[in-house]
DNA sequence: TATTGCCTACCTAATGGTAGGATGTCAAGC
DNA sequence: GCTTGACATCCTACCATTAGGTAGGCAATA
């Protein structure tokens, strides 16, 4: 069980940074020191493992979502929160992962996708929600459906990753950020 | 020279739709109908080539900026303008080419890194100054530097492609780009 | 005659994946 | 307590395919 755990951190890292057609078993193999046949033992395929790690990525979004949750903070502090999610991918130099398949969507096997598009409708329904509850306390001053505000934000905020990764500006990042939020508190 | 401007086109939709490490000389070969060997007389490395993509690419998007410019529209009606060239990549299931060789950044010869941020550089600089003379022209209300509105505006579209290729729901992406537009407006 | 554009034929390295064997662990049966 | 069998984990060795790329030739053209 431990050699599997660390199959899925070395292929998350490796997806995350370089895609999935950007790395092969022989990267995860040098990486946790195991032959790369050994590899096919724990995912007999690399679609088995993308299934997997897209189920691993899935929990991890769901238990940062319920750990800020339980932090009892205003609906503006939450998404400040939820930013900073993208901030420590931005230093790690990685990709969202959900957003990394995306791009590569019409290459993956059909199997993947629908856990991947699940990835999505979970941050959108968790950014929704927290959006209208700082509509609803008169916090933010909303122009349209939360839903919408929150496919802003989340198209936003991978956009930024995704630009910042490369142009290595991580003040634009914070910046857009910030604006993402400010613009939702009103005109204050 | 014909059979060069073929053998762009064809790799720009298959970089579009499936990614720089997502296909091959020889899908290209294939669908331009020469040898795969051939190719490498237009493009000696697939580096070549995809240096090349990038200049094509950053002169079609000038092209359509010079364009949209001389159209004469208001600040609004531009951005929708610009909204559209993403609606289009969109309805053909391709990414931004500027957004898929982001995500493979890391994979990617370093060669070919300036014109990738040179484009994204392009991007923000012009809808900054459309944002920036809506605001003058008090069409816009803006919480922000112009140019933090740009890399917002840049962002979201780049990240709602990317989103609703996958999902498959262009009516979000509409309405992204619809609340995108409206929040410069302000509170008419 | 030199160059352009394409060809066939080939190369090396890497890809995802398989076959079958060695070692270890662990519970059931006596 | 000891054996036995089942299963898990890892190995070496191998496979077919594909990757990007090269060498050298042939025909057209300028």
């Amino acid at each position: 069980m431990e050699m599997k755990k660390r199959i899925l951190t070395s292929a998350q890292k490796l997806v995350q940074q370089r895609g999935f057609n950007g790395f092969s078993y022989a990267d995860i193999a040098s990486e946790v020191g195991i032959r790369k046949a050994s590899l096919h033992h724990h995912f007999p395929t690399k679609t088995d493992l993308g299934v997997a790690l897209l189920e691993v990525y899935s929990g991890q979004l769901d238990s940062e979502l319920k750990r800020i949750n339980g932090l009892l903070l205003p609906a503006d502090a939450k998404l400040a929160a939820y930013v900073a999610l993208y901030r420590y991918s931005l230093q790690a130099e990685c990709m969202c992962l959900g957003g990394m398949l995306a791009t590569e969507a019409l290459t993956l096997d059909a199997v993947m996708l629908p856990g991947l598009k699940r990835f999505f409708a979970r941050n959108t329904e968790w950014l929704a929600d927290v959006i209208a509850e700082g509509g609803s306390h008169q916090l933010f001053t909303l122009s349209g459906a939360p839903e919408d505000h929150a496919r802003v934000f989340l198209s936003a905020l991978q956009g930024a990753l995704l630009i910042a990764r490369v142009t290595g500006d991580c003040a634009a990042f914070e910046q857009t950020a910030r604006l993402l939020i400010t613009d939702l508190l009103g005109k204050g």
